[in-house]
RNA sequence: GCCGGAGUGGCGGAAUGGCAGACGCGCGGGAUUCAAAAUCCCGUCUUCGCAAGAAGGUAAGGGUUCAAGUCCCUUCUCCGGCACCA
């Protein structure tokens, strides 16, 4: 037989008709198994690096389906937000035009993989009946204080001509299309995430089953660290100068102090100082070059004396007031004390000022370097000289606390959540504005806030929501007066950071989810995606399900059990994108090889979890290799027994066998090592063709064969589902059981063995394995090309590891 | 700069501290064929050798060990994350 395109077409209708994969949440008689794959934004068709991903989930689903599981694989999308909105501008169509062809056309392209999916639970997130509970989500924190309006310095992208979230500006530009951020003062929604910090930090510890680098890039984001707030007083201030530092340990080389433009008391502080014009236009040049240049790498440091002084709680000394444009606004106080001998930029910036260089901790003798930014003994520090630097960060704190001249501080790097866009294709912020109750929420029983029609969809930097009159005035839910809606949308990342609750009930019109199913069914076992998201949707959905837990919603505060970052597929050295022209096409290849010739090449290329790199060639080795399989139930049909059955032949076929089902089932218990699980089933293929050219019998051709298609089914279910019917099984092959190992085949009486001279192969020998260690010793001894090298001297020492070398140490 | 990860044939990649290069691609040779495609068989790390064989070999250098691609130290290169976070 041969694989040909009717076989796909014949398992998908065959799968579609009979409800193969469709889950009723309530039926729990097995052990329940959510796979879940990220949902992607429906912005355009899918080319085969994005495949990579679905067909990984598809496997890892039909895999633990045949291991006795009751497996939920569900499918969505993530059809709000910029991704699709730009594509349907540059375009200019309708972003819900677009975005509901995509859904239709990569639906198809899925259906054509043959992935399991249980279409029946789809949900897209730019339906009103899924963003009313996205706008219920935004309601909830905002009962709680969590969701919350204020003006800061925000990023915002001039390109898009919306503000971002910290989380998607890499690297100083806009993570969607690469222009340079801005920062502005604006009034802007935030969801308060830095309540969760501390949680969403220890619980990593939880998430025993992620990858650990990506729990590390968490932490870094989150970015604990632990000091003290110290007070420096000012004469001409009726409060404190406050400033954050880890290393209270070095105060008493705090020589200056350094504040950023922005801090809240600069103004008054230089109020009567004679350069004020001149620091006022500091700041001015400051505040324009701070977006580009903070990020470059030739920053150069500038600053400014403020002509005041601040006295130095420790030592009781008057030190300079700086203002400096390396102090960042956003994190501690905006104020520091600087310590040159022990921080570099500290040191950089007094070098260029001249200011003074203290030294407090002791310098190891090796170190030769200007600045010593590590720990040690304290010098030049008073009562505290001779303490290590851990003891006196404790003593040095103790003693501020009790004076009450600073405390003890935690700070995260992590910042609260900036959650509006001005843009048209997102849900909109269920508040309104009254004159009379100012900020109010829309109630619950009101929602959802339908996104208005609007003609005009283009990016304005105003929300096209604006345009709608209809939309905007409204009554005010408190005093029934005329009032405004918030025409802001919501960060895409909101209606991600729930969709997987969503799954398992999708049509409830009532509620964003049963609560009784969901804890069935939820943490997600396996969730499955690209590492892009390491930090943003992982991050928020685990603080939604934190959030959610908390309100008693749900009555589990992680939400994936178990994470797999897959890796990219690459052509050419780039990433595969239409923008880069290298995308390759999979209706092409499918309609060429069929969907499990590229299913099976796609999972053989290399470790899931790495880049892959593809090439059309070895595409072909799958083809290949699958056309090799299926003529062995060709040669099975007109099998006749040969008259000279050799019993050893089959002993080695069985053992293959067995070995290949142990083998397969840990590459995939493990971290889906599919490629080697690949490997090995083409060597048991290459087994079965060298045994049956030997000659054995017939029932054990056909029982390896039948294991061949059962371990292959996750990879290339068609053409299993093809053959397990031509072998005579009644429906699918996917209600069959896993094959079970039999270690009685696996069991090795003799065997070769290597010997080893100093560690070096220099020859083998075909051993009884039952021998023992003095037996095999001698034996390996005996050898000839043993005693041609050791000619006659004693061996040192001789090593046996039992069924693989002998060692023999001269 | 800091924190991760990786470096193995012509290529993708295999190897619980125990025979490096499984499996696949590509390439070479042969069989089959009128011919081609497809298929099947053999070969394919490097050097020396007609051969049997010998020697070397996992980024570089050093170490631990009977035994190192694998563990430890130093250096180099590449990739990823964060980046004046005090």
């Amino acid at each position: 037989m041969e694989y040909t395109k009717k076989i796909d077409k014949k398992w998908q209708n065959f799968w579609q008709k009979n409800e193969t994969f469709k889950v009723c949440v309530k039926n729990l008689k097995k052990p329940k198994y959510y796979c879940l794959v990220m949902f992607p934004y429906p912005s355009s068709e899918l080319h085969v690096g994005h495949g990579r991903n679905y067909i990984i989930g598809d496997a890892v689903a039909r895999y633990k389906r045949m291991r006795g599981y009751y497996v939920l694989n569900p499918m969505g999308w993530d059809a709000f937000g910029l991704p699709a909105e730009n594509q349907a501008i540059k375009r200019n169509i309708h972003p819900r035009a677009w975005t509901l062809k995509n859904i239709k056309r990569i639906t198809e392209q899925l259906q054509s993989w043959g992935i399991s999916y249980d279409w029946d639970k789809e949900i897209a997130t730019c339906f009103p009946q899924y963003y009313r509970w996205t706008q219920w989500l935004f309601l909830k924190l905002y009962k709680k204080g969590l969701a919350y309006r204020k003006e800061a310095p925000v990023n915002w992208c001039e390109s898009c001509k919306t503000v971002l979230a910290n989380e998607q500006v890499i690297e100083g530009r806009c993570e969607r299309c690469s222009n340079e951020i801005i920062q502005r003062n604006l009034k802007q929604w935030f969801f308060k995430i830095t309540d969760y910090a501390q949680r969403l930090l220890d619980d990593l510890d939880k998430l025993k089953e992620w990858p650990q680098r990506v729990k590390l890039m968490q932490k870094n984001w989150i970015g604990r660290s632990v000091g003290v707030t110290i007070k420096f007083s000012v004469k001409s201030l009726d409060k404190p100068l406050d400033c954050f530092t880890t290393r209270a340990d070095t105060i008493f080389g705090a020589t200056f102090l350094a504040l950023n433009y922005q801090h809240p008391s600069l103004i008054k502080l230089i109020d009567d100082s004679d350069n004020k014009q001149e620091i006022l236009k500091f700041i001015s040049q400051t505040k324009k070059e701070e977006a580009s240049l903070l990020r470059s790498q030739d920053f150069e440091k500038k600053g400014m004396f403020t002509q005041k002084f601040a006295i130095n709680p420790m030592t009781g000394k008057k030190i300079p007031i700086w203002i400096a444009n390396y102090i960042l606004s956003g994190y501690g106080t905006g104020a520091i004390m600087s310590v040159p001998a022990h921080d570099k930029r500290d040191f950089e910036f007094a070098k260029k000022y001249e200011l003074p260089i203290r030294e407090v901790i002791k310098k190891p003798t090796a170190n030769q370097e200007e600045v010593y930014e590590g720990e040690g003994s304290l010098i030049n520090s008073g009562d505290f000289n001779g303490l290590s630097s851990q003891a006196a960060k404790e003593k040095i704190a103790d003693f501020m606390e009790r004076e009450n001249v600073g405390a003890r501080k935690i700070n995260f790097r992590l910042k609260d959540w900036l959650v509006s866009r001005q843009r048209y294709w997102g849900a909109p912020i269920p508040i309104v504005y009254c004159k009379k109750c100012t900020e109010v929420a829309v109630e619950e029983k009101d929602l959802p806030v339908l996104l208005p029609e609007v003609d005009k969809f283009l990016p304005t930097g105003e929300s096209p929501l604006a345009a709608s009159k209809d939309f905007i005035q409204t009554k005010c839910p408190n005093c029934g007066g005329k009032a405004k809606r918030e025409t802001d949308t919501m960060d895409t990342f909101v209606d991600s950071s729930w969709y997987y609750l969503r799954y398992i009930s999708p049509g409830q019109g009532k509620m964003p989810f049963l609560r009784e199913d969901v804890d069935n069914w939820l943490p997600v076992d396996q969730y499955i995606g690209g590492v892009e998201h390491a930090i943003l949707h992982l991050m928020y959905s685990r603080f939604i399900t934190k959030f959610l837990a908390d309100q008693k919603e749900i009555s589990f505060d992680e939400p994936f059990i178990r994470l797999f970052t897959q890796g990219m597929i690459v052509k050419d050295g780039a990433k595969m994108s239409k923008s880069k022209g290298n995308v390759v096409a999979p209706d092409y290849i499918i309609d060429k090889y069929g969907a499990d010739t590229m299913r099976l090449y796609i999972l053989f290329m290399g470790p899931p979890q790495k880049e892959a790199i593809w090439q059309d060639e070895a595409l072909q080795g799958s083809w290949r290799f699958l056309q090799r399989v299926l003529r062995l139930v060709g040669r099975l049909n007109n099998f006749k027994e040969e008259k000279q059955v050799k019993p050893d032949q089959e002993e080695i076929l069985l053992r293959k066998v067995h070995y290949t089902i142990l083998e397969v089932t840990q590459d995939l218990e493990g971290n889906f090592q599919f490629n080697t699980a690949i490997s090995r089933i083409m060597e048991l293929v290459n087994q079965i063709y060298k045994s049956i050219k030997a000659g054995i019998k017939k029932d054990i051709f056909a029982q390896a064969v039948d294991t061949v298609f059962l371990l292959l089914a996750p990879f290339t279910p068609h053409i299993s589902e093809e053959v397990n019917s031509l072998l005579g099984n009644k429906g699918t092959i996917f209600d069959r059981s896993w094959p079970e190992v039999d270690l009685k085949f696996l069991k090795k009486e003799e065997g070769e063995i290597a010997i080893l001279i100093n560690g070096k192969v220099k020859d083998k020998m075909v051993i009884d394995f039952s021998l023992s260690k003095e037996e095999v010793e001698k034996k390996a001894l005996e050898a000839q090309k043993v005693q041609k090298i050791i000619s006659g001297s004693q061996p040192k020492k001789v090593i046996y590891i039992k069924g693989k070398i002998v060692n023999i140490v001269i």
